[in-house]
DNA sequence: TTGAAAGCGCTACCAT
DNA sequence: ATGGTAGCGCTTTCAA
């Protein structure tokens, strides 16, 4: 029962015109007198034509898609962005092709492979935590797809990227704990090699020199190994030493309360603490968390925009934004 | 700067044979004899050849691309959902075409258009609350795409689901609630026109029955008004009349316990309950929720692989497969 | 085993 | 304003 696709071809017969004057009704492109556009367009609506974009990539070399590289989209930040993305792209009748990392390098280097095959108009991509090599990424911007990094930084490359402003972010945080009379305060850094670590433990350090206070390494934890992470972290809360945090994301900031809680401290009587990223959780659990929001949605809107904006004019110099944060105060300060 | 795209006949010319030939070497399709092939393929590799899609799409009709409607992303269900079926799709060669309907059909219908026009292979989709009509996924059935819905059933369809056993979770769920001598368990309903409310529902319902607890319809709360749902809660916990409760959801759960908090109740002593879902605040809220594992990557990824099926023979018939849930007990009950 | 050629649906160019 | 036609890159007969 599968009835033939309608086709310009199609039109044209049943009209007795040339397709080349059906396809200029349909786009609405050139000159063409206003009734037989009326009646082209009539007739391919009755007709239930629908165009066929494999025909028209073919000829237009434009696929009027857009690769989409993240690493994962369990993290309500991800998501978010996603959404921010959809809602430029859908609207400029631009597709996604999605391809998830893991955080792993090699099946980023897939996804680049794929958006190169699919010959995709752009890429967006938060490239993965450990990315020793950018080739992949490289041979994107050699075959002249445009390409916006967002939320991650990738200095070795020559791309538009739009991030969070985490030294402003963490600066911020930290300043509040001051302000507020916390003496002591450690920071749980988040993974190696990513600029988002090094941004957050800028922002830091730096508000604690401008407060006049000494930035010790000893408070300064790793969080590669969570054990570990959860060791240091107790030792440091019995010796009482410090009596406030601020961690790279939510997820350790909460790893912080359940060390905390574990020996009997109370939040934020005996530690104040505040996180990163804004996730659900630090809503939900108690005491609820301050933390640092970081506006994916703007994020994603934002970068799509770009990213549509160097498609269409590949003469467009590239961008690079910082997005303002906003410091959510909750209990747990 | 832009060097030109490889293609088959650039190959063809550069060997001195015909463009069949590499077709059919790079395809490893029809007779070919061994050395030739290896020549075209050393080749092609040489000179970056890389297959046009559109060109391939254009002779062949498939588009090798699936259609995903999803309501949102947000919901950690739906993120571990599109990574199950990624992780099918990917690896079979298909692309994702992403639309979310954010719960408005309107948003929905012009997903079905998108991908009627992008002509993709085959849909997945969760459709969202509110559908009083589905002409728009009815013409995506009669355009022969294949289609398989997700999570949520659609009954006036004839279509493959893959979704939650919500009858048996539910059953299991208040089962556990009553030979732990619970004896009056309320329960907090899902959206209307959702076919999980109503199967989450009845194995509240018969859960009861079976025990021969009666099924009191005061017990039974709506939660399409938040507001509302929060004040007949409060006056059923005042009135003591009830010792626990199952909520269709984990965040209903979560209204639940600042119910109880407010009112000065302790969970589980004075109330115990069981959510629905495992969303990550299950975990981080305290007392951690009991609720129950609906496996959504498991679902995504069994939902492709029968949209896969059904693609690569159109003949293949509907499947219906309710996945087992897993009731994951924690500390609120 | 290989080649020649038609044709998928569309646009763009040139001609009228 | 409209028509004719070549050609995008590929597969797929059919013929050799």
């Amino acid at each position: 029962m599968k009835s033939k696709r309608v086709s310009i071809t199609d039109i044209a017969k049943e009209l007795q015109i040339s397709p080349s004057t059906v396809s200029r009704a349909l786009n609405d492109t050139g000159k063409i007198s206003e009734p037989r556009k009326k009646e082209i367009l009539d007739l391919a609506k009755k007709m239930g034509y629908r165009p066929n974009p494999f025909a028209k990539g073919l000829v237009q070399n434009k696929t009027k898609t857009i690769g989409l590289l993240i690493p994962e989209f369990t993290h309500h930040f991800y998501s978010r962005m996603l959404e921010g993305i959809e809602s430029v792209t859908s609207k400029a009748g631009y597709q996604l092709i999605i391809c998830t990392s893991n955080e792993k390098q090699k099946q980023e280097i897939k996804a680049c492979q794929t958006f190169l095959n699919s010959r995709v108009d752009g890429v967006l991509a938060t490239v993965c935590k450990k990315n020793e090599k950018v080739d992949h990424l490289q041979e994107i911007i050699n075959s002249d797809i445009q390409l916006v990094f967002m939320d991650r930084q990738c200095e070795e490359l020559e791309a538009s990227h739009v991030i969070s402003n985490d030294f402003d972010g963490a600066f911020q945080a930290v300043e509040y704990l001051i302000k507020n009379r916390y003496k002591r305060t450690a920071h749980i850094k988040g993974p190696k090699n990513l600029s988002t670590t090094f941004n957050r433990l800028m922002g830091y350090k730096e508000s604690l020199k401008k407060a006049n206070l000494s930035v010790e390494s000893e408070l300064i934890l790793e969080s590669d190994d969570p054990y570990l992470l959860k060791e240091n972290l107790k030792n440091l809360l019995m010796e009482k030493s410090i009596d406030s945090l601020f961690a790279y994301s939510d997820y350790l900031a909460y790893d912080a309360y359940q060390v905390a809680f574990e020996i009997g401290l109370k939040i934020p009587q005996d530690l104040a603490i505040i996180g990163f990223a804004d996730e659900p959780i630090s809503q939900y659990i108690s005491p609820s968390l301050s933390t640092v929001n970081q506006k994916p949605f703007e994020m994603g809107a934002q970068a799509a925009q770009i990213l549509l904006n160097q498609i269409k004019n590949s003469e467009t110099p590239c961008e690079y934004i910082s997005l303002q944060t906003e410091l959510m105060i909750r209990d747990s300060i």
